[in-house]
DNA sequence: CCGAACATACCAACTGGTTGGTATGCTGTC
DNA sequence: GACAGCATACCAACCAGTTGGTATGTTCGG
């Protein structure tokens, strides 16, 4: 069986992407991250049971313990994928095209607007809720959510500061505008969590859209 | 051991009333809201158990479920309580006596801003970090929290709405102002948790000042 | 080419400690 | 002597983590 193949057991794993090719077929550790994503965006990090992520997940205990050491591993992993996919996301999205910097700056924040207003996705945001509960009591997760804020703050600021180069005369705190940034994506969606109105969100954004185009010139 | 004292804790603790008529000598009832107070803000809802709260304020769990009839209702007397406090707060802050109404708004900006920043308080919201966590799990909760958001909003709106009456010629959407306060409250409270630098506060209440003045013409 | 040793990926049942909540008893006051 | 205001002891449910196992390969010496 299995002819002349030599194959590693990575390779074999792989080869279920081949084998069944409808079916989503994840392995159990990522779909334990996953699961624990969406119940910890919910619910928070201590309200979130391991027993409710193996369920969600559709494995066991037994390969929880297996893939992860603790359920604060478990979250590390999922705060490492929340960075890696914001990352991700922002790298492709649309408003990356174009070259006009106060243009593309601006797009930007319009850009998350209507991300974080997508009717379809969890208005939460990991690194936001995680740190809300353990920043006191957990110094590792919150420096983990914290490189979170850290990472897509850095990013934003350079699109401040190449729209502020382009504009003599003008001039700004270009980082403590990417943490106003920051911090009115969480406020926007905390308050949209509490009213169930996610109609906040695109009102905030409207008015620091407004804000930093001003500060640009018109 | 222990000679002829034949004292038991309830009757010593009542000495205290006769005792000591200078110490505040709050009634247990009080002392569990208030180190249940604190006790959420630090480590939210879900972590914070009932024993350590009755630790904290130094009665037993008898008294605990004496007084209240669950853990939340319990949260419901603090999330009550907040609110009464920060409309207390706010009527009695300094600059309610500024007569100018657009000069009124802004000092009452930056009243919020240096109450915040305050460094012997601690920087975090109750209703923020409650709502945060049970949002999806509790909606009794989650409306007492709301409740204190929208209060507070109110307040400040009408201050907006008496600043922009005195300017002609200058409208806006007071209401969506309001919120976009409440947002960067809470949302810079998150972000100086996370990151342990309460300066973040000052400067993006410093932000929400600039803009707000020039929505005001100057 | 074979088989023993090893590795990976999982599973079901259990454990020790914690948690919110209760049952009941005591004590000073009105 | 009734009742508010506690205290003590206790409990069932739950939780993170452990244990000991199985099924399926993979590696490698002979």
């Amino acid at each position: 069986m299995f002819g002349g193949m030599v194959k590693t057991k990575a390779a074999n794993a792989r080869d279920k992407t081949a084998r069944d090719k409808n079916a989503p077929e994840q392995g159990a550790r990522d779909k334990l991250v996953e699961s624990a994503t969406d119940l910890l965006r919910r619910q928070g990090y201590v309200a979130t049971t391991v027993d409710q992520i193996c369920a969600q997940a559709g494995v066991t205990k037994g390969a929880f313990f297996h893939y992860f050491e603790s359920k604060e591993a478990l979250a590390h992993a999922c705060l490492e994928r929340w960075g890696r996919q914001g990352e991700a996301m922002d790298a492709a999205a649309p408003y990356r095209a174009i070259e006009e910097p106060v243009e593309r700056a601006l797009a930007c924040i319009e850009f998350y607007a209507a991300f974080f207003s997508n009717p379809r996705l969890v208005k939460s945001c990991l690194a936001g809720t995680t740190v809300q509960e353990v920043a006191e009591t957990n110094p590792a997760l919150r420096d983990a959510a914290q490189a979170c804020f850290v990472d897509a703050e850095k990013r934003f600021k350079s699109l401040l500061d190449e729209a502020f180069k382009s504009r003599r005369r003008r001039r700004a705190d270009t980082a403590s505008l990417a943490t106003l940034w920051m911090s009115t994506i969480q406020g926007s969606l905390l308050l949209s969590k509490a009213s169930r109105d996610a109609s906040i969100i695109r009102k905030n954004f409207a008015h620091l859209h407004a804000y930093i185009k001003g500060l640009l010139g018109e």
